[in-house]
DNA sequence: TTGAAAGCGCTAACAT
DNA sequence: ATGTTAGCGCTTTCAA
């Protein structure tokens, strides 16, 4: 591969020369240019990102890491991170951490020896000890969808997951659903933890008893053992739900899974309502009601966070540290109905 | 952030010293080891990658290229694909090209301008100039799942799609099955334009007559058209398929979902098979019967034929060009049913 | 067993 | 308007 010396060779001029016609910074003789550019052009010549990154400090790449691409819901968070990115000239390094954090400590190394500018990440339950060690480097970083405490100091986009479940309820409550059942996540992660306290104090404004058997907790989406405990909730003597909260989407869609195995319509018999909104929603049978994260969205923000922290630390300038919960929505499908008659 | 020189006169040593023992390539003295790595542990230091590769050439990064996230089958490739490398000591770049060329050569140019040792790449429908160029360059590269025609000199991953689909329609015909349907995606891939041509021969070889008003062409993934387009097809008064086979899994949640809003009974009115065999399809309801593709495998193999690339590259050593077809399987479930009277 | 020094390819300050 | 040169941080040959 030629390099710029090669090209300089070639045209009879120096190095810098022709950096400068390629970076067009400091001003060339528009005929020098043309030379240049024709030079280039005809050896092919692609500059070495490497050496320019070496030498400048910034390799306009950052890095994304998720917990796993097999779920849909970050898949709409990489698109808008993506084309955020590509709209500030900036190449995505996507990573998948697979839930792990050894996996998520070896990437966080590995590219920040390779200086990507800054991080976009939807981390592991605890804050981990190569994110904090990134943040107290002053490491660009951002935190979405998944969070620590908001003391963490650190960047976060996210919904407000306490507000989004307590609306969740209170929208199935108001269908006439009084035994309103749960499906959660690992509580280990900020999220589930949250929504669950949303959960809980909707039942609370609403009068309704806390029944620890119609919740089933630290789910795993697509898990058999997620299908047993739905089915075993479900099969109560006393205690069936007529309704029940998924967490997620994919969580949603085992329970109708379960729910279907065992016999019983949906939402006839129990109405589900799922979380994130997901494209497979509205495919599924009965197509799923659900509580819409803004992912695509959240996305795009996270980077424009991150860019500013990158730009501030270029220049010495200010970055206003932020957490920024962007709003959830209903979106009503065929899982749930009013219930008319009590049982 | 310390560098080497920086260790080196904190331990009153040469820079060449302490990269000995980093790299542990030559003898150093075991005292002498010793207090360097005290040292680089008490700074903290970190190589810094970009020099390090700039210097040997050599980045120990691949480019995996996918279409679309979004898509789930993929999902379990780039599984593959990262559990291989990572045992190898590779570290993945994700890269979305979004079925988009541009985007894809984009990619394609940035990743070789820094140096990444190679490309697994599960690319658009025609061989675009920049793999052309790629390959021409004798860069490491194989193609996965996705490929060209035979003689493009490329290694390439991936399953005989005429045989399964072959084999699939046997599977319905063999059911019972005597009006069976086609969801095909975009006849630009080789994939779908050898699942084709498996389905015609098939029925060929069944006395089937072809009827091309029971084949959607170029169906996309969960699109609104698709499940309008299925939606036609069962509404015909003759002509409607007893079975319909499409070539993704996707397709055929989107057909099942078609189906429902029409009141067909899945498999009782309508066996429905799919291709691929991704997690969701023992979750949908009814649960898919589909054509299993070793999709991990595929991603490992892929890592396997490129790292040999690699090496031999490195060492001027042989690799032998190779196109590896990995077998596939039916998985039967319950959206397929003999059919024992006719209609 | 260790050190000095060249050089990977580039940018930018300085010089002309 | 263009050339010279130092240096980004590392590896590696050559010398001692």
């Amino acid at each position: 591969m030629a390099n710029l010396k090669d090209v300089a060779e070639y045209v009879g001029m120096s190095v810098s020369t022709v950096s400068r016609v390629l970076n067009d910074k400091a001003y060339v003789d528009p005929s020098t240019r043309r030379i240049v550019l024709a030079a280039v052009e005809e050896l092919g010549y692609r500059p070495n990102a490497l050496a320019r990154s070496l030498k400048i400090g910034r390799t306009y790449t950052i890095a994304l890491l998720i917990p796993d691409i097999q779920n849909l819901y970050l898949t709409m968070i990489v698109r808008g991170v993506e084309d955020a990115a590509r709209q500030e000239g900036l190449t995505v390094i996507l990573c998948n951490t697979d839930e792990n954090t050894d996996i998520e400590a070896e990437y966080i190394n590995v590219l920040r020896d390779r200086w990507v500018d800054g991080f976009v990440i939807s981390s592991i339950s605890k804050k981990s000890d190569s994110i904090r060690r990134l943040k107290n480097e002053g490491y660009p970083m951002v935190l979405t969808v998944r969070y620590y405490d908001y003391l963490s100091g650190i960047d976060t986009v996210a919904v407000d997951n306490f507000n989004a479940a307590y609306q969740a309820v209170k929208y199935l409550y108001e269908l006439g659903h009084r035994q309103i059942g749960l499906v959660l996540g690992d509580i280990g992660l900020n999220v589930y933890k949250d929504r669950f306290a949303g959960y809980r104090e909707a039942l609370r404004d609403f009068d309704l008893p806390l029944n620890e058997r119609i919740i089933i907790k630290n789910a795993v989406d697509g898990s058999e053992a997620l299908i047993h405990d739905v089915e075993m909730m479900v099969n109560q003597p006393t205690d069936c739900p007529d309704a029940i909260f998924a967490t997620s989407d994919l969580k949603a869609i085992s329970v109708m899974h379960a729910l279907h195995k065992n016999g019983k319509q949906i939402p006839e018999d129990i109405s589900v309502m799922g979380f994130d909104d997901i494209p497979l929603s509205s495919l599924v049978h009965p197509t799923l009601t659900t509580m819409k994260q803004p992912l695509y969205e959240i996305g795009q923000l996270s980077v424009q966070k991150l860019i500013s922290q990158i730009e501030a630390k270029a220049t010495n300038g200010q970055h206003i540290h932020s957490i920024e919960l962007l709003p959830t929505e209903i979106i009503s499908r065929q899982s749930t109905r009013r219930r008319s008659e009590r049982l």
